[in-house]
DNA sequence: CGGAAGATTGAGCAGGATCAAAAAATGTGG
DNA sequence: CCACATTTTTTGATCCTGCTCAATCTTCCG
């Protein structure tokens, strides 16, 4: 249990041990549905590193897979560089969300993780869980849960994506976002981007220019209120009915 | 062990055992990485259906999620329908790729899954699958890979939607499923398509008309040749460096 | 053989990308 | 705390690509 060095480069993780049993992500996270006893058979494997300030990395793409991360505060952006270099970004991963499942196959990570903001991340060495989730059912039960989450939450994204109008992409985003928030306790309305507009961009594939002008269309039709990364959805179901979440009569009504 | 009755509307599926042993896509499937007993273990679980022919759903979106579904012949698309009726395709599955692992959390299939020709498919009830696995740790180490895999394989989805040229988006699929074919024993460079071109725009998420045009433009260019479903990759080289995998270098060699 | 669905080809249009510049926000050092 | 430098975001103008509409051709069924 060593002092943490403050070198930046490093991001070998102390070896702090979790606290799992009193982390308020509970029931999103790895310790859902588990027992007391259970859940201090995985505290046993989970370590908490040391924060990542903004734009550090968790992991590279093509690196080795030993462990998931989960962050515990702020939010991490995976992503991958195109054939130009661009970045293509795949997901934003807010507190309890897990990242790097998908590196099982290859043994290596498929994305590079980077924090958006100071984040907390547990780091869960992979093998040492799947022993233990082979001991715990409800471990194991919850593990597939998450993936399942992962593989729901991707076909949702490709969804997005499909859809052409850039409003429509960033209302779906907006949307995704805010009951991702609610479900963590905070508002549902009112909150901050983590990203920036041109990680919005490059998540969404559009432009940066574009996302801009689809911000203050949704602004001039009052469905949200944005000042910088502080942004108030003021007419939510307008929102859903626009973002096309809701069906055609709906739609009419709000519109 | 009744013989299956030839009403069509009827998906119950017969209670015909599987043969996952003598099953040729054993390595791709579920039984990789198990000795004979497991195999035995996990074929207590699968059963196999009478045949899907073109057309016909293996089950719905909203439907109670109770099985995981692998095509052992044929091939199979999933989908959602859009707010506007249209049919926004998530994916196309090849024998031993598994179909609905997204419907845990919620419970429900997120997506529907329909035959795209006619289709050997066993049925694995998800409780059973996941009481096994908790005993035979191989299973659940392949359930957990199958999943993995997955994930990785929607990201990657999403990085071929992200790319803007509808060109490079049909390399990239034809690309893909000839990797798919060659590790399945099929040839990798020529190939039936399983899908029409309408499913191919629905999944690129282009018109079909640009399709058209994209086969057009490939084939000009000779990297493929195209013969109505009949695909022959011609260059594979120069067809993965149209595509952006391969590096710059390669790229302006190639062209 | 005929009908229908699917695929291809062509012409015109519209929407998002790109290029360019201004404005705002962020951060840094004095 | 402010001034300055840098980055980020917004706004404007133009261009180009993929969508739409329409017609023809093909294939696949009964």
């Amino acid at each position: 249990m060593t002092a943490d060095s403050p070198t930046a480069n490093v991001v070998t993780l102390s070896g702090l041990k979790a606290a799992c049993s009193t982390c308020n992500l509970h029931d999103l996270c790895l310790p859902y549905g588990m027992n007391d006893a259970d859940v201090a058979e995985l505290e046993r494997i989970v370590s908490r590193s040391r924060p990542f300030s903004r734009g550090r990395t968790l992991f590279r793409a093509d690196e080795p897979f030993r462990a998931i991360y989960v962050p515990r505060s702020g939010a991490v952006k995976t992503y991958i560089l195109g054939a130009d270099g661009s970045e293509q970004i795949i997901g934003f991963h807010l507190p309890g969300e897990v990242i790097g499942l998908d590196g099982m196959v290859e043994h290596r990570h498929q994305l590079t993780a980077q924090a958006l903001e100071l984040a907390g991340v547990c780091e869960v060495p992979f093998d040492l869980l799947e022993h233990a989730a082979a001991r715990v059912p409800a471990l194991q039960h919850q593990l597939m849960r998450l993936m399942s989450r992962e593989i729901a939450g991707k076909e949702q994204q490709l969804l997005t994506l499909g859809d052409h109008s850039p409003e429509r992409r960033l209302a779906l985003l907006l949307l995704d976002l805010s009951q991702r928030y609610a479900r963590r306790g905070f508002s549902a309305t009112e909150f901050n981007l983590p990203m920036s507009r041109q990680d919005i961009a490059a998540y969404l594939r559009l432009a940066a220019e574009t996302v801009s002008r689809a911000f203050g269309k949704l602004q001039r039709d009052g469905l949200v209120d944005v000042n910088g990364r502080l942004v108030r959805i003021t007419n939510s179901i307008a929102l859903a009915a626009f973002s096309g979440q809701l069906s055609a009569d709906d739609q009419s009504r709000a519109s």
